[in-house]
DNA sequence: ATGTGATAGTTGTTTTTGCAACTATCAAGC
DNA sequence: GCTTGATAGTTGCAAAAACAACTATCACAT
């Protein structure tokens, strides 16, 4: 007979890790900035590579074209990300941060890194990176899987 | 000046690979089963947990109460899973699966290992446990942060 | 130039989710 | 017994997600 414990499950223990710890984090952008986790997702990318297109965010992000397009679209009524012309491909705009885009992720960035000093500091020094470096190795790992 | 790079950003990339792997592992439940992430969980617990309440799997899996009920519902009206009234607290009752309902958990049960498997045979073999007992000591940590 | 297939992004529709409010029951103190 | 506060689970509604279908443009072969 075969055995599963959930528990020991990776995909369903990894799912619950994530939850958790992005139900702490939602409230800081969510709350005091209006920001859903996409829209906090561009402007993370936006904040440090500019000029770059919805679909560099697609693949960057792995979120689907369809949260990025709508994640953009408010940013853009917020003022926050600014689109320009793409000469050599109008299909696409190249994206960037207003101004005001820029004060906002430079008031976001802190408290995010403020969590993760705490996360730090409540794990071993090196567990942080130890989880990226395995993350790392899923990720490439997954990604020679044939989709379902 | 503060750095925040995304890839390096533990919420971040515990969310992008848990949604790769989940995305993965769907579609087999989804497709052949018809059955969603919740649904599947709750299956998952009750296949190796009998007579336990809905709030018991709350606990367990760490979903949301309004979710846990949705499926439980959705599950019963597949008779997957019975319900037995709880006579010292008649405001819950004792959820268990039907014979069609463990039909259903030993014909799953295989494919998720199996998915397990290949993921083992792409990772270095340790590093699966290596990541579970990390995560482990992540949500330890996270239990104590207060809620944003 | 023109037809074909691919790509960038958007929009519409249907499912899921999350949150708050609700019912019903319980437990404990008075 | 009756209040009060907590708990189990459900429901309604609004926000967010998934999926498919669409427009516009491009790249490239004929």
């Amino acid at each position: 007979m075969p055995q599963l414990d959930l528990n020991d499950f990776l995909p369903y223990r990894l799912s619950r890790s994530a939850a958790l710890i992005s139900r702490k984090l939602r409230a800081i952008y969510r709350r005091k900035y209006g920001l859903t986790v996409p829209e906090w997702r561009c402007l993370a990318i936006l904040g440090t590579e500019d000029n770059i297109t919805a679909s560099h965010i697609c693949q960057r992000t792995d979120m689907h074209k369809t949260k990025v397009s709508r994640a953009i679209q408010k940013l853009a009524r917020m003022k926050v990300v600014m689109r320009v012309e793409n000469p050599t491909d109008r299909r696409s705009e190249f994206l960037s941060l207003t101004p005001r885009g820029k004060t906002l992720f430079n008031n976001i960035v802190p408290e995010m890194l403020a969590f993760e000093a705490r996360l730090a500091n409540a794990l071993n020094a090196s567990d942080i990176n130890h989880i990226l470096t395995l993350l790392n190795r899923l990720d490439k790992a997954l990604a020679n899987f044939k989709d379902g």
